[in-house]
RNA sequence: GGUCGCAUAGCUCAGUUGGUUAGAGCGCGCGCCUCACAUGCGCGAGGUCGUAGGUUCAACUCCUACUGCGACCACCA
C-alpha cells in the first residue's frame, strides 16, 4: 500500500474513529476472568465546550486507557456530563429573556424545568463530540449524566440514608447569597477578590449626653440595619458606656452598646458596628446577646422596606446614598483608603451577599473522621503525594455542607411537609399520603440540592449503584481519577466520604491532579481576555495526535503548562511545540513509508526476528535501544510521567531509528546480499511494528493509518499487545562500540564541516589508534563510509601521523584527515588552538580534584578512578594536539623557504 | 494572614537517589533539494543553573534566608 509523501491527519481521523466505534473496540463488559481497568470521567458541565484543559485531560485519560487495553486489561472509561445546577439554569434563563424577553418567574417552574431538559437534549453534551475529535476511546454506550433516571435515584437514595444517619439537618446559619442567581451557594463557590475601596468611620451619637462612638465599615449601607455597637469587655475607654444606647443615624433608633470578645481593642476606637443580618460574624453576636436580626437587604440585592428611606435602591445605589446622607448630616468622620477582599461568585461574579436562611445542612464530621485514616494510609494515592495531605487538613478543618440551593434545575430534594399535621417525611418515593395523619396535601421542599451532592457518587453511581449491579463487583473501586486542582475539595474529597459511606470501599486507587495550561507567558487562560485556544482549532491546524502529543509532552508532574502557542482574540496563529510533534508524525509516517517502499515480496511477520547469527552491530544496537526504550516509557506511563513518555519516544524513533539505523539499513538493503536484505527488511518491519505500538497510545489515527498499510486485516493497532521488554535484548556493550563508531562518524562530519569542505566530496581518512578499537571500525567500514562520506580509510597502530591532515580526537582514536591543498593552516591552527585550551582546562579541573586529599581519601572509589582516567585522556589528547600544531608549524616553516 | 509550588540557553522545558565536558525542541549562524521525509539532512554558536549564606572532599541537585512569579486556604470592622 502507498502512503502519500506527507502524512494529512484529515484525511484519516474521521475514518478510524468512526471504524473503531464500529467494531466495539472501546467497549467493555463484566469479563470475570479478565482484568479490569477502570476510570469514570470527571463529568464536564453539559453546557461546556472543551478547552485546553478538557483537552489536556482528556488526553491523559486516553493515553492510559489506550496503553492499559494494550497491555491486555479489559479497559472501561465511562464517560459523561454534569448537570452543573446553576451554569445550565442561567445558560437558559439568558436565552429566554433574549428570545422572549421572559424570566423564569413569568414561564414558571415546570415550564422552565421543560425548557432546560430541552435545550439539554439539542444543545448539551456538544463537549463529548468534541472529545471524539481528540480521539478518545471510550465506551459511548455507558454514557451517563448526573439527572438521568437511574442517577437520580441514586442521589434520593443517597440523600435518604445521609438523613437517617441523622447528619442532613435544616437549620438557620449564615449563607452564601448570590443576588443574581437568587440562590444559596456553598463556600468553596465564592472566590475572594482583592480590591481596592475606603474604609469609612462613621460617628454614632450617645443617646444621652453629647458623647459619640466612631466605627467603621467597609460597607456602609449595612448600617442601616445594624442593632448594636460591640465593645471590649475589657477595653478601659468603653467600661462606662456598655449597657447605654447610641442613637443609629439615619434611622434614627436606638441601639445598646454591647460588651463582646469579637471587638478588637486595637482597631480604630475599639467599638464596632453589629449588623446581624448581614455579616456572619455580627449574625454571632446577635446570637450571643438577642439582639434583633434587621433585614435591610434582599433576596434581589435591594434594599428592604427596614431600610427606611433608602428601601428600594440597588445596595450599590444604596451605598452611595447613606454616604451622602451620613455626611449631610455630618455623621462621617473621614475615610481611608483601604484594601480588602470582596467575595464573588464564581459562576457569575456576582458580590455575594452574607444572609442569614434557612437551609438544609450537612454535618461532614463523622464522614470526615472516618475518611481521614484512610487517606494517612495513602489507601488511595495522590500524584503528586502533596495532595494527599492537602486533602486531609481540609478534612480536618471540615465545615458543614449547605445542600439546598434555590434553583429549578437540579435534584429535588426528597423532603415533604404533610400540611395538616406538619409531619416531615424524607423519602426516595414520592409519597401520596402523610405517614401519619394519612393526609393527601403534602408539599415538597421547593429545593435542589447542590450539584456537587450528585458528583460526589459519581464513580459508583454510574456503575449501577444502588442496584446490585454486577459492575460494581467487577470494575469498582476504579483505578484512577484524573482531575484539575480546583475542585480537589469540591468534588475528589467527597467522592472517597460517600463511597466510603455507601459502598465501603474507595471510589479509585490513584488520583492524579494534572497541570493547570496557562498562556505561553505564564497567565490563566481566558476567553475574555483573548488569551483561549480551543483545541479543535489546533486538531484543524496540526492534527489530533499532534495535539495530544504537543499536550503530553509538555505535561511535567511538576508544574503548570505554559502552553507554546501565538494566541490572538482566541485565535492560534502559531505553536511551536504542537509544530514539532506535528513534525513528529510526519516523521514517524516517513519512516513507515520507507519500511513499506523497501518490503520487497511483501510484508514479514513482525514477530519473527533474524535469527542472532545474522545480527550485527547496528541491528543488536537498535533492538538494544528499543527494549530499553520500551523499559523506561512503560515506566513513565505507568508512573504518570507523561513529558518522559514523549521524549523518549521522540528521541528513540528520529534520532536513533530514523538518523542512524535507517541510514544504516539503506546499504544492506540496497546491496547485493539476499540474506542480508531479508534481515534488514524483517528488522525494519520488525521494528516498525514495536514503534507504532508503543506511540499508538499517544498518536492514535496516525499509528492506525500506518499500521493498516503494514498488517491489513489483522483487526486495529489499538488492540494489539503493548511491547513488552526482552532481557536478552538489552546489550550495554553493543551501546559502547555503537556509540564510538557514531562519535567517529561526527568528528569527521565535524572536521567536513569546519574545514568548509562540500559535503558530496570523499574524503580520504587515516584512523590512528589500539589495534582495538580499529578492528571495530574496520568490521563497520562500509557504514563509516557511508555516513560520514568517506572514500578510502586507512588504519594505523604505529607510525608517523601524516603531515597536512586536519586532525580530530574520539577517545584514544586519532582521526587524520589529509587534505592536500585544501587545508587552510591558519585555520586548521585555531582550531586545533581551540580544542587545546578546552582539554587544558578539562585537565586542570581534573588535576584540581585529584590534588585534593580530601577528595581521594572520601570520595567513593570509583569516583576517584573514573577521575584518573579522565586526567589521562586528557593528557593523551593534549599530546597528540600538540604533536599535530608542531607539524603544522614545520609545514607552515617548509612553505616559507622558496 | 496561613500553607504550598516554581525560578536552568533568546523562548518553552528536561535534569531519577549530590560525583562524566548541565540536555531537548524551537529560534539563531553556516552548509546541503543525499533516491522515506525541506513538516527534511549535516555541522555549530549560546548557560558563573534567581540572590546571599550554610552542609559536604564535592551542590543545578540537600538546608536556611531573601527576591520574583503562581496556586490553594482564611468571616476580622
Amino acid at each position: 500500500m502507498e502512503l502519500s509523501k506527507a502524512y494529512t491527519p484529515k484525511s484519516v481521523e474521521e475514518k478510524w474513529y468512526s471504524w473503531w466505534e464500529q467494531q466495539g473496540y472501546f467497549y467493555a463488559d463484566v469479563q470475570k476472568d479478565r482484568r479490569a481497568y477502570c476510570i469514570t470521567i470527571p463529568p464536564p458541565n453539559v453546557t461546556g465546550e472543551l478547552h485546553m484543559g478538557h483537552a489536556l485531560q482528556h488526553s491523559i485519560h486516553d493515553v492510559l486507557i489506550r496503553f492499559k487495553r494494550m497491555q491486555g486489561y479489559n479497559t472501561l472509561c465511562l464517560p459523561g456530563t454534569d448537570h452543573a445546577g446553576i451554569a445550565t439554569q442561567m445558560k437558559v434563563e439568558q436565552q429566554l429573556w433574549q428570545q422572549e424577553k421572559k424570566s423564569r418567574l413569568d414561564v414558571g417552574r415546570d415550564e422552565m424545568v421543560r425548557r432546560i431538559w430541552e435545550w439539554t437534549e439539542k444543545y448539551g453534551g456538544t463537549i463529548l463530540k468534541q472529545l471524539r475529535a481528540l480521539g478518545c476511546s471510550y465506551d459511548w454506550r455507558r454514557t451517563r449524566f448526573t439527572l438521568d433516571e437511574g442517577y437520580h435515584k441514586a442521589v434520593l437514595e443517597a440523600f435518604v440514608r445521609f438523613y437517617r444517619r441523622g447528619w442532613i439537618y435544616r437549620g438557620e446559619r449564615m449563607v452564601n447569597w448570590c443576588p443574581n442567581c437568587r440562590t444559596v451557594i456553598s463556600d468553596l463557590e465564592v472566590e475572594e477578590v482583592a480590591t481596592q475601596g475606603f474604609l469609612w468611620y462613621i460617628r454614632y451619637p450617645m443617646q444621652e449626653g453629647d458623647g459619640e462612638v466612631v466605627v467603621a465599615t467597609t460597607r456602609p449601607e449595612t448600617m442601616l440595619g445594624d442593632t448594636a455597637v460591640a465593645v471590649h469587655p475589657e477595653d478601659r475607654r468603653w467600661q462606662p458606656h456598655i449597657g447605654k444606647q447610641v442613637v443609629l443615624p439615619l434611622m434614627e433608633r436606638p441601639i445598646p452598646i454591647v460588651a463582646d470578645e469579637y471587638a478588637d481593642p486595637k482597631m480604630g476606637s475599639g467599638a464596632v458596628k453589629i449588623t446581624p443580618g448581614h455579616d456572619p460574624n455580627d449574625f454571632e453576636v446577635g446570637k450571643r446577646h438577642n439582639l434583633p436580626l434587621v433585614r435591610v437587604i434582599g433576596d434581589d440585592g435591594r434594599m428592604t422596606a427596614d431600610a427606611g428611606r433608602f428601601a428600594g435602591l440597588d445596595r450599590f445605589e444604596a451605598r452611595k446614598a447613606v454616604l451622602e446622607a451620613l455626611e449631610k448630616g455630618g455623621y462621617l468622620v473621614k475615610r481611608d483608603a483601604y484594601q480588602y477582599n470582596i467575595p464573588t461568585h464564581d459562576k457569575c461574579g456576582t458580590i455575594v451577599e452574607p444572609l442569614a436562611k434557612e437551609q438544609w445542612f450537612m454535618n461532614m464530621k463523622p464522614l470526615a473522621e472516618s475518611t481521614i485514616p484512610v487517606l494517612e494510609r495513602a489507601e488511595v494515592k495522590y500524584f503528586p503525594d502533596r495532595f494527599r495531605n492537602y486533602s486531609i487538613e481540609w478534612l480536618q478543618n471540615i465545615r458543614d455542607w449547605t445542600l439546598s440551593r434555590q434553583l429549578w434545575w437540579g435534584h429535588r430534594i426528597p423532603v415533604w411537609t404533610c400540611r395538616d399535621c406538619n409531619e416531615v417525611i424524607v423519602q426516595a418515593e414520592p409519597p401520596t399520603r402523610c405517614t401519619k395523619c394519612r393526609g393527601a396535601k403534602l408539599e415538597q421542599d421547593p429545593d435542589v440540592l447542590d450539584t456537587w451532592f450528585s458528583s460526589a457518587l459519581w464513580p459508583f453511581a454510574t456503575l449501577g449503584w444502588p442496584e446490585a449491579a454486577p459492575e460494581m463487583d467487577y470494575f469498582y473501586p476504579t483505578d484512577l481519577l484524573i482531575t484539575s486542582r480546583e475542585i480537589l475539595y469540591l468534588w475528589v474529597s467527597r467522592m472517597i466520604t460517600t463511597s466510603l459511606e455507601f459502598v465501603g470501599k474507595i471510589p479509585f486507587r490513584h488520583v492524579l491532579i494534572h497541570p493547570t495550561i496557562l498562556t505561553k507567558d505564564g497567565k490563566r487562560m481566558s476567553k475574555s481576555l483573548g488569551t483561549g485556544i480551543d483545541p479543535l482549532e489546533l486538531i484543524g491546524m496540526y492534527g489530533a495526535d499532534a495535539t495530544r502529543f504537543a499536550l503530553l509532552y509538555q505535561c511535567s508532574s511538576t508544574q503548570d503548562v505554559r502552553f507554546d502557542a501565538d494566541v490572538e482574540e482566541n485565535k492560534v496563529l502559531r505553536s511551536m511545540t504542537t509544530e514539532m510533534c506535528r513534525n513528529f508524525a510526519n516523521k514517524v509516517w516517513n519512516a513507515a513509508r520507507f519500511v513499506l517502499m523497501n518490503l520487497g515480496d511483501g510484508p514479514v511477520a513482525p514477530e519473527r526476528l533474524p535469527a542472532r547469527e545474522d545480527l550485527e552491530l547496528a541491528d543488536r544496537w537498535i533492538l538494544h535501544r528499543l527494549n530499553d526504550t520500551i523499559e523506561r516509557v512503560t515506566e513513565a506511563l505507568e508512573s504518570y510521567r507523561f513529558d518522559d513518555y514523549g521524549k523518549q519516544l521522540y528521541e528513540f524513533v528520529w534520532s536513533e531509528f530514523c538518523d542512524w539505523y535507517v541510514e544504516m539499513a539503506k546499504l544492506r538493503l540496497y546491496g547485493k546480499d539476499s540474506n542480508e536484505q531479508a534481515t534488514v527488511r524483517q528488522m525494519l518491519v520488525f521494528l516498525l511494528d514495536r514503534t507504532l505500538r508503543l506511540i499508538h497510545p499517544a498518536m492514535p489515527f496516525v499509528t492506525e493509518e500506518i499500521w493498516q498499510a503494514l498488517h491489513s486485516g489483522q483487526g486495529s493497532i489499538m488492540v494489539q499487545a503493548y511491547p513488552r521488554t526482552e532481557a536478552g535484548r538489552i546489550d550495554p556493550e553493543v551501546e559502547g562500540k555503537m556509540a564510538f563508531l557514531m562519535d567517529i562518524v561526527r568528528a569527521i562530519r565535524n572536521l567536513r564541516a569546519e574545514m568548509n569542505c562540500a559535503p558530496s566530496k570523499e574524503l580520504k581518512v587515516i584512523l590512528f589508534g589500539r589495534e582495538q578499537n580499529l578492528a571495530l571500525l574496520r568490521s563497520q567500514e562500509r557504514y563509516l563510509r557511508a555516513l560520514a562520506r568517506v572514500g578510502p580509510v586507512e588504519y594505523l597502530t604505529e607510525g608517523e601521523r601524516p603531515k597536512g591532515a586536519a586532525t580530530a580526537i574520539v577517545g584514544e582514536t586519532e582521526i587524520y584527515v589529509p587534505l592536500g591543498d585544501m587545508i587552510n593552516l591558519e585555520e586548521e591552527k585555531t582550531r586545533l588552538n581551540r580544542e587545546l585550551s578546552r582539554a587544558q582546562e578539562e585537565l586542570t579541573r581534573v588535576q584540581r580534584k585529584l590534588g585534593n586529599n580530601d577528595f581521594v581519601a572520601k570520595a567513593k572509589e570509583e569516583i576517584v578512578r573514573r577521575e584518573k582516567e579522565k586526567a589521562e585522556e586528557f593528557e593523551d589528547k593534549i599530546r597528540t594536539l600538540n604533536l599535530s600544531l608542531g607539524r603544522i608549524r614545520e609545514l607552515e616553516q617548509a612553505g616559507e623557504k622558496p
